[in-house]
DNA sequence: GGCCGTTTCGTTTTT
DNA sequence: CGAAACGGCC
């Protein structure tokens, strides 16, 4: 293989030549920052570096599989040797080889986000804390905090500037629950996101033998989206990189947009003082998009005050001016937009995949989807609700985490009496409370239940401990699918699914199918090495995104978070919901910083589109259950108006629905705000659970009866989450609405 | 313990 | 609005 630079302009030829000694590569939006990284990889490997040699960070894991896909591409079966992925997927890679040292179990679980949050409400609990005050989420955001600061809950305790801090935010326990849910993790054999990180660096600090056998193996380091690192991340590549100093990172200030999570730009300050001997390459041509889009762009990312002197430049054709959505509702902005992607696939001979809508937050996908069903437009939706945040999988992967680690709480908790086996929350919290007291593990009691209780629970208790007990003997001659579809039908779960024939049911029952097949295929593949149900999970712990048979056809609009977007680019681009409060979010404008990162957010938004870029907002829009009236986003003034086209494209000014004033902007107001009494009750939203086995007659538009409310008008009907609960919304008198128990309704044909 | 209805609460992005 | 916590009752 003789590789090809010729088609590379001198500064990528630059960056991907200069191998030995520090690098840092700032590329601009849509300037081949990709191409460099692959390109570079693959003259390393034609340089006869051995790929086992190379570590390749991203950030998502969309990015770190589009690099694998376009590098093996490139130099073929080699690629697969190359430790390429995300820096939370290499190190718990790392940390389970390496787990001993840390005295964690090799096959710890890996806690989500919800786990944490219901273990630190255990805690709070327990500590008999108000939970008011300390809010599982706050909490878990300040440990958050300290951990990519690297803060441990040692130093956090003892540190009065810390102290200081919670006192004045009315958290003086603040470091107590850090202390307790870091022990509790531990105890439980898991570690959460953070950890994955924070442990690495333990393990570098205090472990040098270690250290030293990775600073040497891994000869070449490449960070890509540099400008989304945080401290912990950053130390772990610094140390990594020590002996050989052959570190290329790339990114682009400009897109910055992870700072929630601790990323700093001045990491790229800081590298610039930690490597003296740094060379520098700017990429600032952009291969992507139209002259207009180019501009735009850098019309509104001078708005922002920190940033690094860049100038991004294009010689592509001018283009269209960028279209400017104005509509008078959020239901009508996505008519619009759907519209207008149908037109464009009409006269320009586009197809779906050529288009992508991009949003602010997930929770604004619905009306698009809506729109596009309507006008028979295919799209997938990335991220949002994800495969494996369903209840059935959760239920299936708590039950193998804890097949796999028994001393693993939160999969404890949520399978113990799952199916109904008469263990209550009450009985819970009293072992917890019996583990804690006696230092041992919930399993040490669990499984010799007879010398702590005796009686119903106890035997209900007994049969579960030895159903897991009868796992254990499995995963010792069994591979992981066959474990996993043991377990999965003798801990009862496939059958209780097997048996509500709902239609929800149904496609549970097929999701846990679809897991298990997934299991399969991991055993099934020969490039998995290590085929235990253990890595498995620890895979599927750091996957956000689930391939199904829907992502396969390639040709569909694409939905995603502008978050999820970066690195993609899509010949069409649409932003919807340019609308102030909204994007900027109200909840990021605390700051100036703040104000910069959303706005670097829109920068990454407008520089992912090739040809057209149409940005929409809605004069009025449902949120949080209210219709609000909008002004539109700050950001559109501050685009330079002489590549807008504002295609005024709304309807007549009464379409618009008047926007109403409700309860919510009284309160804020000042005003008090009555409840409406519902027969003498002060019943303001009642709402009842119901079982979609009953059929399902119910259709927007009937009069129905209810015992208690009186008569009314079914306005919407829908199934709730994943559990066997429904809504009904009816609409009372014309005006109220109301969420009435389905059981009790009578339907009036 | 578990069902059922009621109340509260968070409402952003990802690993 | 929707998820999850809460609380009363069998």
């Amino acid at each position: 293989m003789r590789l090809k630079l010729d088609s590379l302009n001198e500064p990528q030829r630059e960056a991907v030549l200069h191998t030995e000694g520090p690098l840092m590569v700032i590329a601009g939006a849509g300037s081949g920052k990709t191409r460099v990284l692959i390109y570079r990889i693959a003259h390393l490997i034609e340089q006869s570096t051995d790929p086992f040699r190379i570590m390749a960070l991203t950030f998502t894991n969309k990015a770190a599989n589009e690099m694998r896909q376009r590098i093996e591409k490139m130099i073929g079966n080699e690629a697969r040797n190359i430790w390429m992925g995300t820096f939370h997927s290499i190190f718990s890679r790392i940390l389970r080889f390496e787990a001993e040292r840390l005295n964690y179990p090799s096959n710890f679980t890996i806690y989500d986000t919800d786990d944490s949050k219901s273990l630190l409400r255990s805690i709070i609990r327990e500590a008999a804390l108000d939970d008011k005050v300390y809010k599982p989420n706050v909490v878990l955001g300040r440990i958050s905090m300290a951990k990519n600061r690297l803060i441990s809950w040692q130093t956090y305790i003892n540190d009065p500037f810390y102290r200081a801090d919670d006192e004045v935010a009315g958290r003086p326990e603040m470091g107590r629950l850090y202390k307790l849910y870091q022990q509790r993790c531990f105890k439980s054999g898991a570690m959460d996101f953070d950890d994955l990180l924070f442990n690495t660096n333990v393990l570098f600090r205090d472990h040098p033998d270690v250290l030293h056998k990775y600073q040497h193996r891994f000869r070449y380091l490449l960070v890509d989206e540099f400008q989304d690192t945080n401290v912990s991340q950053y130390l772990i590549t610094k140390k990594l990189a020590a002996v050989h100093r052959n570190l290329c990172v790339v990114g682009d200030d400009a897109q910055s947009i992870y700072a929630f999570r601790g990323a700093d730009i001045q990491n790229i300050l800081n590298f610039e003082k930690d490597y003296p001997e740094l060379k520098t390459v700017r990429l600032e041509q952009n291969y992507r998009s139209t002259r207009n889009i180019v501009e735009v762009a850098n019309s509104l990312i001078k708005h922002n005050d920190r940033q690094l002197r860049k100038e991004v430049w294009t010689d592509n054709e001018q283009g269209d001016q960028i279209e400017l959505i104005k509509a008078s509702s959020d239901a009508e902005e996505a008519r619009l937009v759907a519209t207008s992607i149908f037109e464009d696939k009409m006269n320009g001979a586009l197809r779906n995949q050529d288009f992508a809508i991009l949003y602010r937050t997930n929770a604004q996908s619905r009306n698009v989807e809506e729109a596009l069903r309507k006008m028979n437009i295919k799209y997938r939706i990335v991220g949002g609700l994800s495969f494996y945040q369903r209840k059935e999988i959760k239920d299936l992967l708590a039950y193998l985490r804890f097949v796999v680690n028994h001393n693993d709480e939160e999969a404890l908790k949520r399978i113990i009496n799952l199916p109904k086996r008469g263990i209550g929350d009450t009985t819970i919290a009293k072992l917890i409370v019996m583990a804690n007291e006696n230092d041992v593990s919930l399993w040490d009691i669990i499984g010799n239940i007879y010398t702590a209780m005796s009686g119903r629970t106890a035997n209900s208790i007994d049969a579960f401990a030895n159903l897991i007990k009868s796992f254990d003997l499995a995963m010792q001659t069994k591979n992981a699918f066959e474990v996993a579809s043991q377990v999965a039908r003798e801990s009862g779960l496939l059958k209780e699914l097997y048996e509500d024939k709902t239609p929800e049911g149904i496609s549970r029952y097929e999701n846990v199918q679809e897991l298990l097949n997934a299991i399969k295929e991991f055993v099934d593949n020969p490039e998995n090495e290590d085929k235990t149900l253990g890595t498995f999970l620890q895979t599927v712990s750091l996957l956000t995104s689930w391939e199904d048979d829907q992502n396969k056809d390639p040709d569909r609009v694409t939905l995603m978070t502008i978050h999820s977007a970066k690195g993609l680019e899509f010949r069409n681009v649409y932003v919807v919901g340019m609308e102030e409060d909204l994007f900027p979010s109200q909840m990021m404008l605390n700051s100036r910083e703040d104000l910069e990162e959303e706005r670097r957010l829109f920068y990454v938004a407008i520089t992912r589109a090739e040809k057209k870029l149409t940005l929409s907002y809605a004069l009025s829009r449902y949120r949080f259950g209210n219709i609000r009236s909008c002004e539109p986003s700050r950001f559109l003034q501050e685009l330079d108006g002489q590549y807008l086209k504002v295609t005024r494209r709304f309807r007549t000014e009464e379409a618009a629905p008047r926007p109403t004033r409700f309860a919510a902007q009284f309160k804020r107001a000042g005003a008090p705000v009555k409840r409406i009494p519902v027969n003498g009750k002060s019943a303001h939203q009642p709402s009842a659970n119901f079982r979609p086995s009953d059929p399902m007659r119910l259709k927007a538009g009937m009069t129905v009866e209810h015992p208690k409310f009186g008569f009314g008008t079914v306005s919407a009907v829908e199934v709730q989450g994943n559990d066997r609960k429904a809504r009904i919304n009816f609409q009372q008198h014309g005006e109220k609405t109301l969420l009435l128990s389905f059981a009790k309704l009578m339907i009036h044909e």
